[in-house]
Order: C-alpha cells, then sequence, then structure tokens
RNA sequence: GGGCGAGUGGCGGAAUGGCAGACGCGCACGGUUCAGGUCCGUGUGUCCGUAAGGACGUGGGGGUUCAAGUCCCCCCUCGCCCACCA
C-alpha cells in the first residue's frame, strides 16, 4: 500500500513517446499481409467501405474504420488468414470541382488526399494489407470497369434510350434516381428538374426478382432495416396488365394496376402528361391546352412536383377509352400525378377507392362509383377514398363477392378475352449511369457514322482520360470530355471510318460495385480480378460502413455480383455475407456541418488525446450500430483507463512466463469468467460492454497488485497478459507498449497483434457457489449462497427455512413456491 | 400520407422473461500533494428515516405471467427511410 504513489521520478504512461516507438515497428514487420502467414488457415474476408478522398480522414471514419478493425484483429489473433485492404473511391464530382477552382488536374487533388488519408490510416493504427492499395482512378483499375461495361453491353445489360431524367442545373449534370434527394440534388443540393436526354442504362430492373428473392439468404446477417430499404426501393407490386381499347387508335393502351376488383369502378383513364402517349393521344382540339399544360409541368421543379398537398392538374385529351369489363367509354386524360416511367406511365382511374384519383375527379367534376361496398360514406361525399376490403357492388356477375377474393377470377377472364394478364411491377428502374462530367471512367464506346454503336476492342482497352485541367472542365452542358477533340476523333474499330468516342463518363457507383473482387488480386493483368483468390476470399464475411449505402452500392453491387455469376466468372451470387451499419458521430445532437460550426477535427483530437484514446472513445461509447454525440463522451476518462492499465503491466512487468493453473485462485477465477465474456461480446459486436469488462478486469488486476497475492503472481502475469491481447484489438499501440513491459521482445518479431486470442480454462468457470435470490411475492427477500448443482428440493428446504423469508411472510400460508435452481426461488403467499 | 425503429439515473449506456441501473462520465467526501492536476479509496435512482429498514421506480394506460425494462394491445413523444409507384 505504500507504494502506490510511487517515487517521483516513476514511469508514466507516455501515449506520444508510444506512438512514436511502435508505428515504425509495425511498418517494418507488416504484420498484416493477407496470405502471408503460413498455409492451410482458415480465411476471413473484413472489408470497410473504402473513403472518398476529399481532405484528411474525418471522425467518421474514425468510428467506421475502429469497427472494422476490431473485427479483423480479432480472427487474425484467433488464428485465421485475414484479408483487410484498403483503397480509395477516388472518382467524383468534388475532385473536379476543386480542380477548376485551383486550376490543376483532378488528379493532383485526388492523389494528395489519398497519400494524406493513407498516412491517418497508418497513424490510426488500422490493420490493412498494405500491398493490396488500390485506387479507382487508375488506369490499371478502370480499365476492368470498362472491361465489365462491355460484358454487360454484350449481354444487353448496357444500352442509350432517350428518357426524361434527373438534370442538375448547378452541377450540368444527369443524376440517377437513387442521387436525388427530396427533390434535389445530392450533391449540391440544387433543385432537380427534368430533361429529355439519350442516356447510357444498366437493365438492373432484369434482376429485380433476383435481387428482391435473394436476400432471404441475407436475413440475420444484415441489418434488418437495411433489408427492408432494399425491399421498399425495389418495391415489387403483384396485380394485373389490362388492354383498354382507346378510341380511333389500333392499338389498344395497357395498364398495370394491383386492384383488378375495381375494374368496375373505372371511370376514366390518365395518361403521364409528359409522356410520349399522352402526346400521341391529343385531339386536335385539345393541342393548344395540352401544349400549354406540358409546358408548365416541365417548368416545375421535382420539389414542387414531389410537395403532397398539392392540387391535381391535368388536361382532358379530347379521346375515350373503352372499358374491358363493361364497354363503358370513359374520358382519357393527361396529368402529372401519374408518372412516366412507372408502369405504363397510363392509369385506369377508380376514384372511389384510390384518393389520387377521387381527388382528380372531384376537381374536374368526374364521375365517381363505389364498387366496393364497405359500410363507409359515400367518397364523394366525404372525399376520402374507400380502399379497404368489402363486397363488389355495381359489378355485374362478382356482385356480392368478397372484393379481395375476386382479383385471380377477374384477371382470369380478361386473359382468357385476350383483354389482360396476371402481372408483377417493381418500383426499380434501370440504373442511369452516364455522366456529362470528367473524372470517371470514360464509357468504352465509338458512335460511328456508318456501324452506329460500336465496343472499343477489349485489346484497346483502357480508353484513358485526356489531359484537361482547370478551366476546361468548367459545366457546360455537354461533357468536359468532348472539348478535347483530338481525343474524342477516332477511327472505327469496325470499318475505319470516322467515329468518335462517347464523351459521358460513368457514375462513381460503377466503379465501387466490383471494387472488393479487384482487392483479392489487385495487380491481376488479364481481367478484373484472378478467379483463384476470388474464390479463396469472397464473399466478404463482413462488410463495414455506414447506412448512407443501404440501398444504392448495395444494390448495385448486388446486382453486378448477380451478372458476374451469371457470366461464370464468380461462383456465389451475393457479395457481402455479413453487414454492419455503424452510427455517425455527431455533436450536440446534430450532424457536424460548417455551418454549424460544430465540428470536430479528427486530427486535434488525435494529437490531443492520442490514438488509443480516440479508438476507445468511439467504441465504448455505445453500441456499434448507435450514434456517438462527441458532447457525451470523456476523451481524458478514455486516457486515464489506459494509463491504468499500463501501470498494471508496468507493476507486472518481466517474469517468467505465465505457466497454466499457477497462482492465486480466486484471481485466476476472475480472469478466466472475464476472457470467457469478452471473447463473447467481441464476438458479437458489443464492444461497449466488452470494453467494460476489460475496465473490470484491469480494476480487479489492480487489487491483487495492491491487496491481493501480489504483482509477482503467476495468475497475475497470466491475468496481465490476457488483458493486453484482449485489449490489443482496441487500443494497439498502448497493447503493445504494455507487451514489452510483460518482456516481450516486440522488435524481434513477437508483436501482441500476432499474438493469441487467450482461452478460458474451462474448469475455472464452474463456480464453487452461486447467489440464488429468495423472493417473496416477486421481491428480493433474501439471498443464499449454494452449490451451482443443487436440486430442487434442497433449495426450496433451504429457501423456506431462511429467517429474512419467514420474517416476509409472516405467518402467511405459502400458496406456491416456484424453483428455479440454482438462481432463483419465488415463494408466494396466499 | 405509408413503412420501420427507439423511449431506462444529471449524462453515455448495462440487463438468455428471473437481483433494474454493469462499466464509464459527472458530482460529493476522504487520503496523497506546498498547491492544482494526477493517483488511491468511499459514496452517488427517487422519497421517508439519524440509522436499521421500508416504499416507489425503466414515456403513459391496460393485459399475459409465480415473475415484465424485456412478451401482447392502445396512446404519447422522438428518430430514420420512402413519398402521387396506380
Amino acid at each position: 500500500m505504500s507504494e502506490i504513489a510511487g517515487p517521483p521520478d516513476a514511469p508514466r504512461y507516455d501515449w506520444r513517446a508510444i506512438q512514436q516507438r511502435w508505428l515504425p515497428v509495425w511498418e517494418k514487420l507488416d504484420p498484416f499481409r493477407a496470405g502471408g502467414f503460413g498455409e492451410g488457415k482458415p480465411k476471413k474476408y473484413i472489408l470497410d467501405m473504402f473513403p472518398y478522398p476529399s481532405g484528411d480522414l474525418h471522425i467518421g471514419h474514425a468510428e467506421a474504420f475502429a469497427i472494422g478493425d476490431v473485427i479483423a484483429r480479432y480472427w487474425v489473433l484467433n488464428g485465421y488468414d485475414v484479408l483487410h485492404p484498403i483503397g480509395w473511391d477516388a472518382f467524383g464530382l468534388p475532385a473536379e470541382n476543386a480542380a477548376i477552382k485551383r486550376d490543376e488536374h483532378p488528379a493532383d487533388y485526388t492523389y494528395a488526399n489519398i497519400e494524406t488519408q493513407a498516412e491517418s490510416f497508418k497513424r490510426y493504427a488500422i490493420s490493412f494489407d498494405w500491398s493490396r492499395r488500390l485506387n479507382t482512378c487508375d488506369p490499371s483499375y478502370y480499365h476492368w470497369t470498362q472491361w465489365l461495361f462491355l460484358r454487360l453491353y454484350e449481354r444487353g445489360l448496357a444500352y442509350r434510350k432517350a428518357s426524361p431524367v434527373n438534370w442538375c442545373p448547378n452541377d450540368q449534370t444527369v443524376l440517377a434516381n437513387e442521387q436525388v434527394v427530396g427533390g434535389k440534388c445530392e450533391r449540391c443540393g440544387a433543385e432537380i428538374t427534368k430533361r429529355n436526354l439519350t442516356q447510357w442504362f444498366f437493365k438492373i430492373t432484369d434482376y429485380a426478382d433476383r435481387l428482391l428473392a435473394d436476400m432471404a439468404q441475407l436475413e440475420g446477417s444484415w441489418p434488418e432495416r437495411v433489408l427492408l430499404m432494399q425491399r421498399n426501393w425495389i418495391g415489387r407490386s403483384t396485380g394485373a396488365e389490362v388492354e383498354f381499347v382507346i378510341e380511333g387508335r389500333p392499338e389498344p393502351v395497357t395498364v398495370f394496376t394491383t386492384r383488378p376488383d375495381t375494374l368496375y369502378g373505372a371511370t376514366f383513364f390518365v395518361v403521364a402528361a409528359d409522356s410520349a402517349l399522352a402526346d400521341e393521344l391529343c385531339a386536335p382540339e385539345q393541342r393548344a391546352e395540352f401544349d400549354a399544360y406540358v409546358q408548365q409541368v416541365r417548368r416545375m421543379s421535382e420539389i414542387e412536383r414531389q410537395s403532397t398537398d398539392r392540387e391535381k392538374t391535368g388536361v382532358f385529351l379530347g379521346r375515350h377509352a373503352i372499358n374491358p369489363v363493361n364497354d363503358e367509354r370513359i374520358g382519357v386524360w393527361a396529368a402529372d400525378y401519374v408518372l412516366a416511367d412507372y408502369g405504363t406511365g397510363a392509369i385506369m382511374a377508380v376514384p372511389a377507392h384510390d384518393q389520387r384519383d377521387l381527388d382528380f375527379a372531384l376537381k374536374f367534376g368526374l364521375p365517381v362509383r363505389v364498387v366496393v361496398d364497405t359500410g363507409a360514406q359515400d367518397p364523394a361525399v366525404t372525399g376520402v377514398a374507400t380502399a379497404h376490403d368489402g363486397v363488389l357492388v355495381n359489378s355485374d356477375a362478382y356482385d356480392g363477392r368478397r372484393a379481395d377474393e375476386t382479383i385471380a377470377d377477374i384477371t382470369a377472364d380478361l386473359a382468357a378475352r385476350g383483354r389482360g394478364r396476371a402481372a408483377v411491377n417493381y418500383r426499380l428502374r434501370d440504373w442511369l449511369l452516364s455522366r456529362q462530367r470528367f473524372w470517371g471512367a470514360p464509357i468504352p464506346i465509338v458512335h460511328c457514322e456508318r456501324c452506329g454503336e460500336v465496343a472499343v476492342p477489349d485489346d484497346q482497352l483502357p480508353v484513358t482520360l485526356p489531359d484537361l485541367r482547370g478551366g476546361d472542365l468548367a459545366p457546360r452542358g455537354v461533357s468536359p470530355l468532348a472539348s478535347a477533340t483530338t481525343w474524342v476523333r477516332v477511327t472505327c474499330p469496325t470499318c475505319g471510318g470516322p467515329a468518335s468516342r462517347d464523351t459521358d463518363t460513368m457514375d462513381t457507383f460503377v466503379d465501387s460495385s466490383w471494387y472488393f473482387l479487384r482487392f483479392c488480386s489487385p495487380a491481376y493483368t488479364e481481367g478484373p480480378f484472378d478467379p483463384a483468390t476470388v474464390r479463396e476470399w469472397m464473399p466478404v464475411d463482413q462488410y463495414v460502413g455506414g447506412v448512407e449505402h443501404a440501398i444504392l452500392h448495395l444494390l448495385y453491387s448486388r446486382f453486378f455480383t448477380k451478372v458476374l455469376h451469371d457470366m461464370g466468372l464468380v461462383d456465389f451470387n451475393e457479395p457481402f455475407t455479413a453487414q454492419l451499419n455503424q452510427g455517425q458521430v455527431i455533436n450536440r445532437g446534430k450532424a457536424m456541418s460548417k455551418s454549424l460550426g460544430n465540428g470536430v477535427d479528427l486530427g486535434m483530437e488525435l494529437d490531443a488525446h492520442g490514438v488509443d484514446a480516440v479508438r476507445l472513445t468511439v467504441l465504448f461509447a455505445g453500441p456499434p450500430e448507435d450514434d456517438v454525440d462527441w458532447a457525451d463522451v470523456s476523451l481524458t476518462g478514455a486516457g486515464k483507463f489506459l494509463a491504468r492499465v499500463w501501470r498494471v503491466c508496468d507493476d507486472v512487468g518481466v517474469g517468467e512466463p505465465a505457466s497454466r493453473g499457477a497462482g492465486d485462485l480466486a484471481v485466476r477465477r476472475g480472469v478466466a469468467h472475464l476472457i470467457d465474456q469478452v471473447s463473447g461480446l467481441v464476438r458479437s459486436y458489443r464492444f461497449n460492454v466488452a470494453i467494460a469488462r476489460l475496465m473490470e478486469l484491469t480494476s480487479l488486476l489492480r487489487k491483487a497488485i495492491d491487496s491481493g497475492p501480489g504483482a509477482g503472481d503467476p495468475a497475475v502475469r497470466a491475468g496481465a497478459e490476457a488483458l493486453t491481447v484482449l485489449l490489443s484489438v482496441f487500443v494497439p499501440y498502448t497493447a503493445e507498449d504494455c507487451w514489452a513491459l510483460l518482456g516481450h521482445d516486440v522488435e524481434g518479431g513477437d508483436l501482441v497483434a500476432r499474438s493469441t486470442w487467450p482461452a478460458a480454462e474451462p474448469e475455472l468457470l464452474i463456480e464453487e457457489t452461486v447467489t440464488c435470490v429468495v423472493q417473496v411475492a416477486g421481491k428480493v427477500r433474501a439471498r443464499l449462497e449454494v452449490p451451482p448443482g443443487i436440486d430442487e428440493d434442497t433449495l426450496r428446504e433451504r429457501a423456506l427455512a431462511d429467517e429474512a423469508v419467514r420474517r416476509s411472510l409472516g405467518g402467511r400460508e405459502v400458496r406456491m413456491v416456484i424453483v428455479r435452481p440454482p438462481r432463483l426461488v419465488n415463494v408466494v403467499p396466499l
């Protein structure tokens, strides 16, 4: 006890010195090479979503990569051959915008940031295999992005079509549906408008069913909400396609409906105002009104268009359709509440049973006919459409039947008459992948006057970017590549005649849809990846990243994987076996942002508190999925704990290697229990609780040293060794230094990072006695120390004999006794 | 408007239906120290009580159960996702 304060020159925990000491040693020993540490080990592929190189790492990276690092290090210590790679998602708009501003090449900005981030990752002690770095903007990478594009093109999965697309007037580019958030550009926040342009698409809709069905194998290992978001995004609905004859048009027009049972209630017909069909169907006398309406719709931004409480607008087209079930003539209207790119762009309107149709009918004085009697009041009067189950009325032969039970029969009747069929529709649209931007992979297609679209032959890949910089890249409505005239002009690979390159580049989500495969063999030159290494490592065992990619990136990667599967290039059909979404790091309840001025600088935190304190803080703050509020955490608290651990190891110091089965029994038992718990907690990613247990282990050892068997006890040494290894997954610097304090030759290669995860001695996990709680009427009134194997009758007797229990019963008769040996007895009085 | 999830001390958070609040932060007190910090120790849900002890307690209300933070129903609040998808 007298040594607690220690002499004034006692060694102190100095994280700065520790970081300086071990970082170079790790760099030299390069301890995380996948495949580099013995043959025949089982394999694990742990992948963090790769970063975008804008500036240095921020505090969000600190949390995400700390989580991935714990998992990777855990498997290394458990004898696995672990692939834990790092690369950069290096194409994209910010680099291009920076290049315009600074009058330089986007590559300058990009590669400088990549180096900065790489250095930060090293300082942050992430256990990457540094030999596998890749950047999606390297020609050696986008060579194969282009190659994959061509394979999709060959299979008819990449195609060009004119369509109304999302246009960002600020970035002067088109965007995928997925990049439009609330009617605004996901990147710059500008309001999106629609433009009719010829664009490249991937036919992801061909895979809608499989993308949906294969989620069954992800159940339980992907976050439920991510699966749900994907399901909703794919948006499968079942119903029927119904053909409506339009007077004066030879071909009927097909509509999709989920409610064929309400066909008798269709009182008008609506086509999307901005569709070619509307233009075609418009009668001459309505032309002027229609054109004015379309103009008005086109001018509207997505924001206005999507506002929910907007009044319905539309225009009568002067034509009529024939309802196939009752040959009724119904008016054909154009309206913007019908979407051109969902279903067939045309609907049958059943105002009595669809709120949108009812709003429209009431606005334009169109008839409302109830065909499902739900007992509710007339929708035409209440203004509330009834869509619930009920009995059909006004429906000829179907009258009196429950509506939902007639769906199949009505569909079958239509099919028998060649007027319809059962059908499935998806909310999912094809993936618009072309961008009118410079800093991306050029689309490897040549446009020839004679031959049309011609794929660039494989042996001419990669199609590298021309050397444009600064002002060359300023947005002007067409791709900057178009201004590189000598680059654009080529000879046609097929006929040798004059041709021009496609000047669009690919969405950066194309780059990131296959990078996890490239990591298996990043230097491979015969294809995008070496199939043999992919067989070894893929699929990814644990993917870690932000929930902001729950739809886009994950859906696209799943799609690419399925296409590659169909091409016979991979033998699995889901790329990520398990997925973990870390929470955000926020400050004072809000996401960090420049405008709020609540940003926290990671570099400054690392300088002030050290790498380990930051890592420990983000991991201890709560469950990995939860947000961490920087205002609620204590970096000094983390630092104090690390110093405490370090002093324990310093006190134990160098000594004989701990031998199993020696030393103080109580310490051995306590250590064994905590090893056992921490192992389970780390495996189930409950890092905050695991760290809490390690704090208990540290206190246990502190007490053992100060007032127990002392620092020299073999059980205390074994405990300190175990503590160090367990902690090393969370705080690698401190653990490495503790390992050295305990006498390991770290410089000589005996790294804690490559030691062995401790095992709890099973015999020590069996308790001598356990505490049994005795309740009277559900309230705890006594505790008994009992043998763990105590039988029910003995336990009941002992409980009923207990003085406190009898006092609490106060002479009342016992109605029943619930006995759950060895932990609980509940005595229930009358 | 639809869907999903969450509400536990002053705070972050623990708790296979079986001792609510582990662990930490903060705070208070004591020791160490010239002092501050560090470090060591003790205490810390609320209320009543000097104490022993007792009562209450996981957003609100009901239910199932010997036993509910945990399961079921209703309500309130907050968060996230989608949003005219026929």
